[in-house]
DNA sequence: GATATTTATATTGTGCGCAATATGATTTGA
DNA sequence: TCAAATCATATTGCGCACAATATAAATATC
């Protein structure tokens, strides 16, 4: 074994995240195929159900998702006749988007899905919930060193230099 | 609010594990670029790294990757000159998977990037060990229901019926 | 009030995830 | 021995992740 301790794949907390992430959505395929959502989709349609007549970016920031990922999605969305993708009037650089009443309909159809999945029983409750916590101080971690990383470009006017 | 509790962004443990497994791998870039290599690629050649010699499917089993997505990396893994994919002379349906000098090199020039991983504390050693512990139980349960919903197709001689 | 900067969204290109299908070699069974 | 089933890998097609770049409107600066 030329391989040193570190650099296992059994010793790799990325991959078992990036596994267990990937192996999640594809668990949800079998019940979003119904609605004939993917997994993303689902995640932006939950934010709409939540609160719509929002901005692209608005979407983004909750969903955790990418511009670049979300503008085609939510066109697909549109094509399905979900939501519409209207131009703000005040600032013409925006989007709003709003759900359709098929949009807002959907929504009872995707009532049962979390508790579907639950019913997997893939983890105990209390597995969930720390699940969720740890994978989130990650998130959270992560992202603010996203921000500190890309700021540093940046020049802070008067500080720089 | 007309949306209701368990069908919050908030209260997704999905889409915790998705944004941070997302972000991970975003992490890893920077520290990877230098030696050319993608998150997947990554994992792929730390497979390799253990044992090479190996056909496409033991690859796909220890990174949990799909033969879809593994095939074509391992062709830009051999453009760049890191490995040979040989046909066996045994079983000419098999690949030979094999790291060249300079595929095995790459290992010295990995090396650190676990340990630059951890310096960047997003996560403490006790969080983390209880984070994968607890996706590695998830992706097990969940893989082993992919196995059954799997095999329900296809029956088993003398039960089925 | 013309120019520069910022902001919001869109576009492009490469790589990955994955289901479905194809190809082609090996093994099984009649 | 020959046909059918199985197995390993490859291919195709669509959607997503994300960096880089573009566009175009709003705001700031001079």
């Amino acid at each position: 074994m030329a391989s040193p301790p570190h650099l296992h794949l059994s010793n790799q907390l990325c991959l078992a995240l990036y596994s267990a992430g990937n192996a999640l959505s594809r668990a949800y395929r079998p019940m979003l195929e119904p609605l004939d959502l993917t997994y993303p989709q689902y995640l932006v349609m939950l934010a709409l159900w939540e609160v719509d007549g929002v901005s692209v970016s608005d979407i983004c920031e909750r969903t955790r998702l990418d511009t670049g990922t979300v503008t085609p999605l939510l066109k697909r969305l549109a094509a399905k006749g979900l939501l519409v993708r209207a131009r703000s009037e005040e600032d013409e650089r925006r989007r709003v988007i709003s759900l359709t009443e098929a949009g807002r309909a959907l929504q009872a159809r995707a009532e049962d899905v979390p508790f579907r999945m639950a019913c997997l029983g893939v983890l105990t409750p209390e597995e969930g919930i720390e699940l969720k916590r740890l994978a989130e101080t990650l998130y959270r971690n992560l992202a603010r060193l996203e921000q500190v990383r890309g700021a540093e470009g940046s020049d802070v006017p008067g500080l720089a230099e």
